[in-house]
DNA sequence: AGATTATTGCAAATTTGTTGCAATTATTAT
DNA sequence: ATAATAATTGCAACAAATTTGCAATAATCT
């Protein structure tokens, strides 16, 4: 038994959920991966486990805070939660791609008290932000940055 | 023709795309409302559009920066972008799915700090915030919230 | 208006997600 | 360790969401 595993365990355990060869699977499938579509999960799951099952697992993964769905365009890919993983947010570059770690306490503190001024209780939450990084910058024209 | 169709045809003529009467029509139930499912949009057209090309429609106006997919837990909803509506981000409650508008100048600043601290340059950004709202947050229990 | 090209509706296919139920597996109590 | 009990899975069928080819229609261009 893993360290990730352990965990994964007990919150099971104290979800009164119980430890199956699938849900380990499902759980190794995730962890320490970038995140993934339904159907790569699926997929990589090279047809040990069934379609339904697979979809009741990350249905009760998600309840519980194992995992959580990351909303790309009008898909969503589904990864493991802060609980397995650092939180972190991005700075994506249009030009050449490259992603760039946000994490900023300040931040943090920022979004939580910006949702509990309207009697909002905040749970979860995502920050995105897309630009050009200093390297292209410099190489964009002003056109393509005025869209 | 309002001054929003006017820009939308300008919009669609400057990427080569017809004006239609369906793509009107979409683009004005979309107009001054509520961010709203495929479900409900298909719904509004009362038959007058196929199925088919509310999804043709709806995927060339993404594609040319009309409209835009707002993530609601693992589904979406579509609406409008900030060249017809005014910038801002939600508050998303898990329980009862309640969009709440943010619009705060001070989140703006923030973002944008963020980003130039780094010698990037802020194009575009997405805030999203799940919880409970006010309403959801007295019924959901302290075991829920605790997760 | 007539020719040309893009868009739509329709019908069918595919993909994604859900459900009931019997068989199997995990947990709990001897 | 074994039997009883309860939870989970696989299977097969279903339902919903999204996509596609193609002929009919509507928009744009000359
Ligand atoms: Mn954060
Ligand atoms: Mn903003
Ligand atoms: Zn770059
Ligand atoms: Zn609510």
């Amino acid at each position: 038994m893993t360290t990730a595993e352990n965990i994964l365990s007990t919150l099971l355990k104290d979800h009164g959920y119980s430890i199956t060869s699938q849900r380990l699977l499902v759980f190794n499938l995730l962890i320490g991966q970038e995140p993934m579509t339904m159907h790569e999960l699926i997929d990589r799951t090279n047809g040990k486990i069934d379609r339904a099952s697979i979809y009741r697992i990350i249905g009760l993964f998600d309840q519980i805070g194992i995992t959580q769905r990351l909303n790309i365009g009008w898909k969503y890919k589904i990864e493991l939660t802060d609980k397995f993983a650092e939180h972190h947010h991005h700075l994506t570059c249009l030009n050449c791609h490259k992603v760039i770690p946000i994490n900023k306490n300040e931040l943090e503190d920022f979004i939580a008290q910006l949702a509990t001024v309207q009697g909002f209780t905040p749970i979860d939450h995502q920050v995105e932000i897309q630009g050009y990084c200093q390297n292209c910058s410099k190489k964009v024209t002003k056109a393509k940055l005025l869209n």
